[in-house]
DNA sequence: TTATATTCGGACTCATATGTCCTATTTTTC
DNA sequence: GAAAAATAGGACATATGAGTCCGAATATAA
């Protein structure tokens, strides 16, 4: 469904969400320590977030991760993994075909275009901060 | 979502399926080419949907792949994807974590639980049959 | 200003998925 | 029985995903 390195990506978002929750910047070490990833794989993923601005990073000492409660709230699971995995999970014909469409269906087209758009809807309408708050409330584990 | 190896083991599945329903074997060359899939891969794939009997082969002059009219009927995509994919598209945490489950769940659990179960639904009960149908009516495209 | 703690980024390694090639085996036809 | 046409299967090759290593850059604190 998703790439490892998406998994690992949304895990370290939720996490640095928690703590930006309470006011605090979390190292890659910590991170990684937390969602039980490897630490220089998850650093590489964290790059890539924060160059599409999804988190903030500071370098140096006492320096980490953060995000800013508004992208806390704002930021979709879609985000997240059109960022790591690309278009793929939307886009991609369930039997690979490169012309397969509403006008040129798969076998398999109609009977999934549903799930499809469920699939979508939640990834588009599950936020960072709803993912965070399960965590929080200890209703939801992270590792 | 499938493999690129389930997908063309699909595809292929689907027109031995109805080359079958016109009482015709088809060999590994003409499905390749149908399909629009690399011979010699296809040619493994089809081996392990030999081994597990979801369609049939013969060797030598005349030879090549069939299914009978009682598998076209039987055999659902769950079969395929399950002999191929093996069970992580049923089973795999959306978010990697090998603890996840409905008491013990990841921040997204419950929330992708019935987009999971209507996949799940869609894989157990579509029949090679039935998307063999599609094809064969010109309703749906197969390359 | 120097030591230290941190992220950044390129180059590398390793594992898995995807794909090819060649020979053996089987079956049919002549 | 020999030739031809097909699948079977092992070994190999290539591409991509997953993961590591290390030096550079940067910021803080003593």
């Amino acid at each position: 469904m998703l790439s490892k390195t998406c998994e690992y990506g949304i895990r370290a978002t939720i996490f640095i969400a928690l703590q930006s929750m309470l006011g605090m910047r979390t190292s890659l070490k910590y991170i990684a320590e937390e969602i039980d990833s490897p630490e220089a794989f998850t650093a590489k993923i964290l790059q890539k977030l924060v160059r599409v601005k999804i988190i903030e990073s500071s370098k140096g000492m006492n320096g980490g991760f953060n995000m800013s409660m508004d992208r806390i709230k704002s930021t979709t699971l879609s985000e997240i993994v059109y960022a790591i995995d690309g278009l793929d999970i939307s886009n991609r014909c369930v039997l690979g075909l490169s012309q397969c469409s509403s006008i040129n269906p798969c076998s398999v087209h109609h009977k999934f275009k549903p799930v499809r758009e469920d699939l979508i809807a939640l990834l588009t309408k599950t936020t960072v901060e709803e993912m965070a708050i399960g965590i929080k409330e200890k209703l939801a584990i992270l590792r």
